[in-house]
DNA sequence: CCGTCCCGCCATTCG
DNA sequence: CGAATGGCGGGACGG
C-alpha cells in the first residue's frame, strides 16, 4: 500500500504483523552495560542479542556489533522512553499487539537529535539485512515498509539508499523497490572505485590541495579558493555530457550528487596515502570537479553538508570513521578509512571502457519487467557462487540489455572490456573474510606522514600484516584491451558521468560469474571523434606512476608531485575529450569554459554567467602555476 | 559561538 | 497529473 508517503509517513505505523523487526529500532532494551558487550553478548537478558534471530535473516556478528555500538554511545539514550511503559513492552515482545498508537506517537516526538541522526537510522536499516545476503531468500527492500518500520520520512531513506546504491550494496529494481546485496559486491566495487580514483588523479589533486593549504598558511593571502584544481585539472573539462541534441539526457542535473558524490568521496580514501580525508579537501575536490567556476562559499557549505550525510552512512557501514587532522590551521574534521584495504586485484574486476555518447541518464533506471526477471534469476550471487553458470541466461540478459541500450544510447558505442577475470575468487573471499573478521579498523602500515598528524581518537590500532592473500599483483590495472562486447552485461548499471569527471566507475553486478564489471563511462562530448579511442596504455601508465608515493612525496611541491607530470598531459581519461585537455593546458578556466560552452550552448551560458560573477572575485588571470612545464 | 546535520520545501522525474 | 525522487539550504541542536 503506498499510502501517503510524505510527512504523515512517519506517523503511520506498520500495522502489519509481518516479520517486523521491532527490536532493531529499539535495541536499546535498557542500556545494559556500556559497550563492552560486544564480545560478551551480554548474558543478561539483553534482548539486544536477540535481534539477530528475529528478523529471520542470517545476522552477521558485525551487524550486531554495529547495533550495540551505535546504541551504546549516546548516553543520552536514556530515552525518556523508559518512563513510558508502552515502550518497554515494545522492546521485548514487539509485534504482539502493540498498536498502541498513542504510545508511539509520543515516543517519536522527543528523540534527541542524535537519535534521529542519519547514522543511527542507517544502523537500524542495516540491522535488518545480513551483510551477505542469502540468495535463497528474498532480499527485496520496499521503501515504504522500511520507512514505516523505521518511522522516518521517506526522504531519509532515500539518502541512505543512494549511498548504498553507490556502493552497490543495493540496487534499484523498480519504483519503490530495491534489492539488497549487502557487502557481497563491496570489495569489487571498491576496487573499481579505487581505479577510478586513480584515473581521476585524485591522489595528486589531494596532494596539491594540501600543499596549497600549507603554502597559504605561510603567506596568508587568503582568497582565490580552489583554483588549484583548475590549475592542474585538465581532466576538468567539465561540461555536462549531454550532447546538445539529446535534450532528455541533457537534463541530467539529476544524476548528480549523492550517488556520484558518494563514489567520489570513497575514491578519495582509496587513493590517499594515509587513508584520511578531510572534509575540506574532499569538498574542494568534488566541487572543483563539478562546476568549473561558481561562487564558492555557499556552494562549499552545501557540499560539506552533503558530505556529512554521506559520511554518516559510510560510518554506519564502518567504512570510515571520524577523526581529526591537525594540519595547518588547527583541527579539521576528517574521516579515516576503516574499510577493507586489500581489494580484489584488478583482475577480478573487469574493466570496460565505454564510449557512449549517451546513456540513459537514469542509470539505475527501473528495468523493464523483463529485465527484472532476468535480474532476479541472477541475483543469487551471494557469497559462494562460482559453480553453475548459465550461459544461456547470461546471454539472454545481455540481449535484453542490448535492446535496452539501443533504445537510448548512441549507436556507436562499442564497449571494450578487458577479459581476464580468472581467479579473483580467492582474493575476493579473502576480502570478505577479513571484513567479517571485523575488528575492522584495518590499518595499513601507512607511510609515516609528517604533516597529517592524525590523531586517531579511539582507534584500535592493529596492523593487519596478515592478509597474505593479497593479490599477488598490486594495484596495477593491467588493462589489456580485449574482448568486445556488443552490449552491456546484464544488470549493468551506469552513471552518467558527472559533469566533469570524465569517468565514473560503475560496477556491473554480474552475479552468476561472481565478478563484476567496472564500467568507465565516458560521456560523449558533442560528437565523439570516431577515431579516438580509449588508450588503454594511458591507464597503465597512470596507475604505475601512482602507487603509494611513499612518505617523502608528500612534501614535494605540487610541481614535483610524483605522477603529476607524467599524467598531466594525457591524463584525461576520456579520449574524446582528449583534444581538450591534450593541449598545453594553458591557464585553465577561461578556455575550458569556452569549450564547454561550445559543446553545450545552454550550459555554456550558465557557466558563462557564473564565470562572470566569479571573475570579479578573483583576478582574472592567475599565473598558471602549472606543474608541468 | 560553531560544528553538525535534521527537516522538509519544492524542483524533477517517473509512471 | 499525481506520486516518487532527491536537490538543497535554513536554522536548530548540542557541545
Amino acid at each position: 500500500p503506498q499510502t501517503s508517503p510524505n510527512k504523515s509517513a512517519a506517523a503511520n505505523e506498520k500495522k502489519t504483523g509481518v516479520f517486523v523487526e521491532p527490536q532493531t529500532p529499539g535495541k536499546t532494551s535498557g542500556k545494559s552495560a556500556p559497550l563492552e558487550n560486544l564480545k560478551i553478548m551480554g548474558p543478561l537478558t539483553t534482548p539486544t542479542k536477540g535481534p539477530d534471530a528475529p528478523t529471520g535473516e542470517p545476522w552477521t556478528p558485525t551487524s550486531n556489533l554495529k547495533m550495540l555500538i551505535s546504541a551504546a554511545s549516546p548516553e543520552i539514550r536514556n530515552r525518556e522512553k523508559e518512563r513510558s511503559a508502552d515502550n518497554i513492552k515494545a522492546d521485548e515482545t514487539e509485534c504482539s499487539s502493540q498498536e498502541p498508537e498513542l504510545g508511539e506517537e509520543s515516543e517519536k516526538l522527543h528523540l534527541s537529535r542524535k537519535e534521529k541522526s542519519l547514522g543511527l537510522l542507517c544502523h537500524k536499516f542495516l540491522a535488518r539485512y545480513p551483510d551477505y545476503p542469502n540468495p535463497a531468500i528474498n532480499n527485496d527492500i520496499c521503501l515504504d515498509d522500511v520507512a514505516t518500520e523505521l518511522s522516518v520520512e521517506r526522504r531519509r531513506i532515500y539518502d541512505i539508499m543512494n549511498v548504498l546504491e553507490s556502493l552497490h550494496m543495493v540496487s534499484r529494481l523498480a519504483k519503490n523497490r530495491y534489492t539488497w546485496h549487502g557487502r557481497a559486491k563491496l570489495a569489487q566495487t571498491l576496487a573499481a572505485l579505487r581505479r577510478a580514483g586513480e584515473e581521476n588523479r585524485y591522489g595528486q589533486q589531494m596532494l596539491q590541495l594540501k600543499q596549497k593549504n600549507l603554502d597559504q598558511e605561510f603567506e596568508l593571502d587568503g582568497e582565490e579558493k580552489e583554483n588549484e584544481e583548475e590549475a592542474e585539472g585538465q581532466k576538468e573539462l567539465s561540461f555536462i555530457s549531454e550532447t546538445a541534441g539529446d535534450a532528455k539526457t541533457a537534463g541530467s542535473r539529476k544524476d548528480k550528487s549523492l550517488r556520484v558524490m558518494s563514489q567520489k568521496f570513497v575514491m578519495l580514501f582509496l587513493v590517499s596515502s594515509p587513508r584520511v580525508v578531510s572534509l575540506e579537501i574532499a569538498a574542494k575536490i568534488l566541487i572543483g570537479e563539478d562546476q568549473v567556476v561558481d561562487q564558492d562559499k555557499s556552494k562549499f557549505k552545501t557540499k560539506i553538508r552533503r558530505l556529512y550525510d554521506i559520511a554518516n552512512v559510510l560510518s554506519s557501514l564502518e567504512l570510515i570513521k571520524k577523526v581529526h587532522v591537525t594540519e595547518d590551521r588547527g583541527r579539521k574534521p576528517a574521516f579515516k578509512w576503516t574499510g577493507p584495504e586489500d581489494l580484489p586485484s584488478p583482475q577480478d574486476v573487469e574493466i570496460a571502457t565505454v564510449t557512449a555518447s549517451s546513456l540513459s541518464s537514469r542509470p539505475l533506471e527501473s528495468r523493464s519487467s523483463l529485465d527484472n526477471c532476468t535480474k532476479n534469476l541472477f541475483c543469487s550471487p551471494g557469497t559462494k557462487r562460482g559453480f553453475t553458470r548459465h550461459h544461456s541466461l547470461v546471454k539472454l540478459a545481455k540481449s535484453i540489455q542490448d535492446d535496452r541500450r539501443k533504445i537510448n544510447s548512441a549507436p556507436t558505442s562499442p564497449i571494450k572490456m578487458t577479459s581476464e577475470a580468472v581467479s579473483g575468487g580467492l582474493a575476493h573471499l579473502a576480502a570478505i573474510c577479513k571484513m567479517q573478521l571485523d575488528k575492522q579498523t584495518v590499518n595499513i602500515p601507512q607511510t609515516p606522514n609528517p604533516e597529517d598528524a592524525v590523531d586517531v581518537c579511539e582507534d584500535t590500532l592493529f596492523t593487519s600484516a596478515g592478509a597474505s592473500t593479497a593479490a599477488p599483483r598490486e594495484s596495477r590495472p593491467a588493462c589489456s584491451p580485449g574482448v568486445h562486447f556488443p552490449v552491456l552485461p546484464a544488470g549493468a548499471v551506469s552513471y552518467l558521468p558527472s559533469p566533469c569527471s570524465s569517468v565514473i566507475p560503475v560496477l556491473l553486478p554480474q552475479p552468476q560469474v561472481g565478478r563484476s564489471y567496472a564500467l568507465y563511462v565516458h560521456h560523449a562530448p558533442a560528437r565523439p571523434h570516431p577515431s579516438l579511442r580509449p588508450p588503454p596504455t594511458s591507464l597503465v601508465v597512470r596507475s604505475m606512476t601512482f602507487e603509494s608515493p611513499g612518505g617523502p612525496s608528500h612534501k614535494v611541491s605540487p610541481a614535483a608531485a610524483p605522477a603529476g607530470q607524467a599524467a598531466q598531459g594525457h591524463d584525461c581519461a576520456s579520449p574524446s575529450l582528449k583534444r581538450a585537455c591534450a593541449e598545453p593546458a594553458p591557464e585553465g578556466s577561461p578556455s575550458k569554459i569556452k569549450r564547454a560552452e561550445s559543446s553545450s550552448p545552454k550550459l555554456g551560458e550558465i557557466l558563462q554567467a557564473r564565470l562572470k560573477a566569479r571573475r570579479g572575485a578573483l583576478k582574472s588571470s592567475r599565473p598558471s602555476s602549472r606543474a608541468l612545464h
